[in-house]
DNA sequence: TCTGGGGTCCTAGGACCC
DNA sequence: TCTGGGGTCCTAGGACCC
């Protein structure tokens, strides 16, 4: 058997920890810059907010309604889901991380407990140590165990947890299940089978299993036919090693100069070869996009992405901002006004052995870069982030004023730039990440404990 | 005025090899 | 008149997930 524990409404579930008067009042957490609507309570989903609103429609939406709103505060949601992470791990013998928010749990040393039970008891102990309220499912396999995750979150009377452990459950569960709120079905297909007349997963589970092969060509859909007629077919994930990494924002305000563009992808790409660090890989190709707004008809629009490969395949800061600016330097147009930028890490493999460039740099050089990233590395970990970086990475002297007053909001750490503030760039409209409505981080830092209320 | 940021996998088609 | 029969690899685009 599978289990799925999925939080419920995780960010702001997140955010009640700490704010316990806002239970049953409706909450919605921001995406960065304060744009769109990513997570909502219970209550904000009952008065019609929909995911994926942009904020700034909120007031129009709902003028007359009292809605807590938080940026979106992604210290905390890592700290608070690796807590639940960590509980989780002591109580199976293997798991799953799917996403922030969701993990599957393998089962097989479990047969002789009652599942149900301990699915509640999990539950239990899970909102006790953490605070954090989760919705669990357990099944033969993973399709079907979503689902039962689903009814637990749907229906009180399941304490929790609902399991789907008999052929009756099942059927009686799949004809409840519209069809495109089963896993692995996104819009197009759920059209598509909708248009054919199949309602329920219960209706699609029916089909003919070659007529299902035949009609819709595609394996992905055979293997749901398949898990949900009970067979467990989708292959088990391990905790792979990410294949691409991207760091991509987009910008308060518009930015039309280089300069500050090609700051803004250092710093991306200074983050894209710390997560290559962190997970020992290193990266051949340096992908870098730049886009202006999309939604504004008015601006001449102008988008373009290159990769450049890298001789010998790396994870050091040093080369990857190197490439990512070669990259920029390419791909700027003059003229525009950018509203978003990124960089992509592209053909990672695993950092040992490397295959060096016989032209290249020398092995001793080599050696030697490593070394100074460990170092940066421990000093960032240990200092706070980004107390040590690359010149190419450091803001304007109007930019890094905003930073540090964003960091006085939040945290009174001394961590921080030390660096002096010489080299002022052109002025750029807008800079820094907007969070109006972040709160603090009391779980990751001691000055953030005193500002709860 | 204001519209997020990540990922994975599959497929078809083309280029190339012998 | 007749014009083979395998392969692999890469890429772009689409669909999906959170």
């Amino acid at each position: 058997m599978y289990g799925i524990i999925d939080c419920d409404n995780c960010y702001v579930s997140c955010e009640r920890v700490f704010r316990p008067d806002l239970k049953d009042k409706p909450v919605v957490v921001l995406s960065n810059n304060d744009g769109c609507i990513v997570a909502r309570s219970n209550e904000a989903k009952k008065m019609g907010i929909k995911a994926g609103t942009p904020y700034f429609q909120l007031a129009q939406l709902f003028p007359n309604e009292k809605i807590a709103v938080f940026s979106s505060n992604y210290e905390l949601y890592a700290e608070m889901t690796g807590r639940v992470v960590s509980l989780i791990s002591k109580e199976v013998p293997a798991y799953f991380r799917y996403s922030i928010d969701e993990c599957f749990v393998y089962l097989e040393d479990k047969n002789h407990l009652d599942l149900k039970k301990w699915g509640e008891d999990l539950h239990k102990k899970i909102n006790q140590y953490v605070g954090m309220p989760v919705s669990i499912g357990i099944a033969p396999n993973k399709t079907l165990a979503k689902m039962a995750s689903h009814f637990a979150k749907k229906y009180k009377g399941y304490r929790h947890c609902c399991m789907i452990d008999t052929d009756e459950k099942r059927i009686k569960a799949l004809k409840l299940y519209p069809i495109g709120d089963v896993w692995g079905f996104g819009r197009k297909n759920a059209a598509k089978l909708k248009s054919d007349g199949i309602k329920t997963a219960y209706d699609f589970a029916q089909l003919d299993k070659e007529w299902v092969t035949m009609k819709y060509n595609n394996i992905n859909i055979v293997r749901i036919w398949q898990e949900l007629n009970g067979e467990d077919v989708v292959p088990n994930e391990v905790m792979a090693k990410k294949k691409t990494i991207c760091t991509s924002r987009s910008f308060n305000g518009m930015i039309p100069d280089f300069d500050s563009l090609a700051t803004h992808v250092s710093n991306y790409a200074a983050k894209c070869a710390e997560k290559l660090r962190q997970q020992g890989t290193v990266t051949s190709s340096v992908g870098v996009f730049l886009s202006t707004n999309i939604f504004r008809n008015d601006l001449a629009q102008y988008r373009n992405y290159q990769e450049q490969q890298l001789f010998t395949p790396s994870n050091s800061t040093i080369t990857i901002v190197q490439a990512a600016s070669d990259v920029l330097r390419k791909i700027y147009q003059p003229g525009f006004l950018y509203k978003k930028a990124g960089v992509t890490v592209l053909e990672i493999k695993p950092d040992n052995p490397i295959q060096q460039d016989l032209f290249d740099i020398n092995a001793d050089q080599f050696q030697k870069m490593k070394r100074l990233d460990e170092i940066i590395d421990r000093i960032n970990r240990f200092h706070g982030t980004e107390t040590i970086i690359l010149c190419s990475q450091q803001y304007t002297k109007k930019e890094q004023t905003m930073i540090e007053q964003e960091q006085s909001q939040t945290s009174l750490e001394p961590a921080g730039r030390k660096q002096a503030l010489h080299n002022v760039k052109t002025e750029v409209f807008a800079n820094v990440i907007k969070h109006d409505h972040r709160s603090p981080n009391p779980t990751t830092r001691w000055n953030d404990i005193i500002k709860l209320k």
